[in-house]
DNA sequence: TTTAAAAAAGCACGATCGTTCGTTTTATTA
DNA sequence: TAATAAAACGAACGATCGTGCTTTTTTAAA
């Protein structure tokens, strides 16, 4: 038959690529997607070069794969754990914490998202077009979460949406900044203190009554894994 | 005599070095730290490989050189402009505008302290350190402009100056990722109405009164070269 | 203009990169 | 267990990487 066409649809071909996939992960998570090669990728999963190759058909499907791989850990981790909280602010906070804490357990990971923007801003080609795509999903899932918040009453119906968005994600970057680059550790407490600060703004009364009620129960709340084992995530 | 040291003494050597390390920054800013090759820069300026390199002997050097050039032209265009301005919200400003300036019309250029800090967040070695020191560098200047600000009745004394520094740079970093990214045209606006509520919540009432008066004349004024003639800033 | 030094070029090295191809091993199915 | 397909390997390719050495060209001083 033909050599490999990157879609397997047998038991071990898959396993042995989920394997690579999670080792691509933490080396791309180190590395930064650029910093992502073969060999490396096969000396760590003990593999030969053209082994680990065959998988994907080529570098740039690896980081396609690679990406795909993280967009939906994140999905599940970040969003799929929040979007069972209370709508409004609530959830809009349950959200927020969780991302924050997946950039600050990154500390010594890296979020793929954020060293790919910075690696591929000029960059063209469906790498970036993949991140752009995931990026700006989770956006619009933010996006979404505030225009409840809206519609509930939470937070101010004449606050300006992507203005929102925009200063919470700044702290977010700002926190993976600190954290990460500078290895300041009150970096977390700044960007907690910075959500608090930007609900002062754009919050109704109620939208604080509701907020100070969730806070206890919510960011306590640890999360556990769902019921779907895509894949295995002992390393993580 | 012995090979290259890295340090020149006659002319001709300091001006092809700087014709090269102009190249360099440009490079760098477009393909990030890691991404400056000497066979690329040798291409740019049509020369030899080993005539580059000749210049810094060997490429951490070089990648040290395009960073301390980088923190001389950030230095001289964004603090140097802005500490002539009154002292207070005025000059705080001034230096945000012109930081915001430079990320901005960075769009198509990349700013190499971002992009840095991605590419050497866990990448020790004397690259990593030198921007590091450079960034501190920076974050110090502003740190007092804030206690200045606050010294003169401008913000609030109870406020916490980290927590501003956090979120303006928060707001840089999103600008940038905005901006360069996800081509967001707005992102501007986004970032300077940021700076704005972010006053609104530190700020005395003295302080939005001597903001509003400094405003129009500050930012209008469009910056001109200095007199110290360093380098041929022909191409910025 | 001759002379000594500095700058640039030329060439080659070992290493690593992504990728291809043919072979061998392993896993699945009949 | 035998037959068949998938998976992994091994070796090699052209390219590029940073770097070292030697030679030629250019520059500055005598």
């Amino acid at each position: 038959m033909k050599p490999a066409r990157g879609v397997r649809s047998l038991q071990k071909g898959l396993q042995t690529r989920a394997i690579i996939l999670d080792a691509a992960l933490g080396l791309a998570a180190q590395m930064g997607l650029e910093g992502l090669s073969i060999g490396a990728l096969a000396e760590v999963t003990k593999m030969s070069k053209s082994g680990v190759f065959a998988h994907f058909g080529s570098r740039e499907e690896l980081q396609i794969a690679v990406l795909t791989e993280y967009h939906a850990r994140f999905e599940e981790e970040v969003f799929f754990g929040a979007v069972r909280v209370t709508r409004g602010l609530p959830r809009l906070r349950a959200l927020y914490e969780r991302w924050l804490r997946r950039v600050s357990v990154e500390i010594d990971s890296g979020c793929i998202y954020i060293s790919g923007a910075v690696e591929f801003d000029d960059r063209p080609g469906p790498v970036r077009d993949a991140l752009v795509a995931m990026v700006k999903a989770w956006q619009v899932a933010l996006h979404k979460a505030v225009d409840l918040a809206q519609q509930v009453g939470h937070l101010r119906v004449d606050a300006d949406v992507e203005q929102i968005l925009f200063e919470l994600h700044g702290l977010i970057l700002s926190l993976h900044h600190d954290a990460r680059f500078l290895r300041n550790p009150v970096a977390l407490k700044h960007a907690q203190a910075g959500f608090d600060r930007c609900l002062q703004n754009y919050a109704t009364p109620a939208g604080l009554a509701a907020d100070a009620l969730a806070r206890k129960p919510v960011t306590v709340t640890a999360r556990r894994r769902s019921t779907s084992p895509r894949i295995d995530r002992s390393k993580t």
